[in-house]
DNA sequence: TTGACATAATACCTTTTGGTACTGTAATTT
DNA sequence: AAATTACAGTACCAAAAGGTATTATGTCAA
């Protein structure tokens, strides 16, 4: 069993809360890269966007592989799985109240009322 | 359109990187509920659970409507929509590296082997 | 060795989190 | 109507966590 008990998506979830860090995962998404790959894709110094790979990499949303003396950074899967997963228990709700919604809507559009409810003192 | 670029993703990032805001939403997944009710189920003063129902509701989480003097809180199904959409953008990813993880121990089984997969990666 | 890149430790600042206390508002009672 | 009770929201404070830059140290190749 991969998959994790939502206690072990903090981590991930923790690393996702960062947009520098979802950009990271963008690139990585197009093409593994060294650090200062990375680096050149941002303002920021080396030794943050080497934090930022280290929250990511603790998130299980990257992994590293030794080359040589560089340090390749891939997307890892699993972690956005854990993710999508426990996103997954939710489906069955936005699908149904969604649908609601939409036909409730649809209902107004068609009888033309939506006035406010009255309130008495 | 009602979906958002990905920057107006920080909100609702910055909501699920809480566990208690992630209790909170399996909480209201079960039952809408007053903020009082939602207290009972954790050791934090209302204060605390207020503030993490707001940033909830900021990241559009959930909705809150007034009832009497009550609030009921609810959940929302558009935030965890727009991140489901943000996260599909991988899945093409890792579904081809799982798929292909996946097809690689089917043909294991297949071949009567139940060994675990070469390191790979 | 030097030069280039990577990691570690530290310091500074901002954000976040949770607490207490106070205020506001709606329903209830007298 | 006035006072009381119940539920919710806001303001202020302290503690903790997070983010970045700087500085120092380590590693590898020429």
């Amino acid at each position: 069993m991969d998959t994790a008990n939502h206690n072990d998506l903090q981590p991930t979830f923790r690393a996702l809360a960062d947009p520098t860090r979802r950009e990271i995962l963008l690139l990585l998404s197009q093409q593994d890269m060294s650090i200062g790959e990375v680096c050149e894709h941002f303002e920021v110094t080396r030794a943050a966007v080497k934090k930022h790979l280290t929250i990511l990499e603790e998130g299980s949303l990257i992994t590293v592989r030794t080359h040589g003396r560089e340090r390749i950074n891939h997307l890892a899967p699993s972690g956005l799985k854990q993710v999508s997963d426990w996103m997954s228990y939710f489906d069955q709700f936005w699908t149904e109240r969604l649908g609601r919604l939409q036909q409730a809507i649809e209902r107004n559009n068609v009888a033309g009322k939506s006035k406010k409810n009255t309130k008495g003192s």
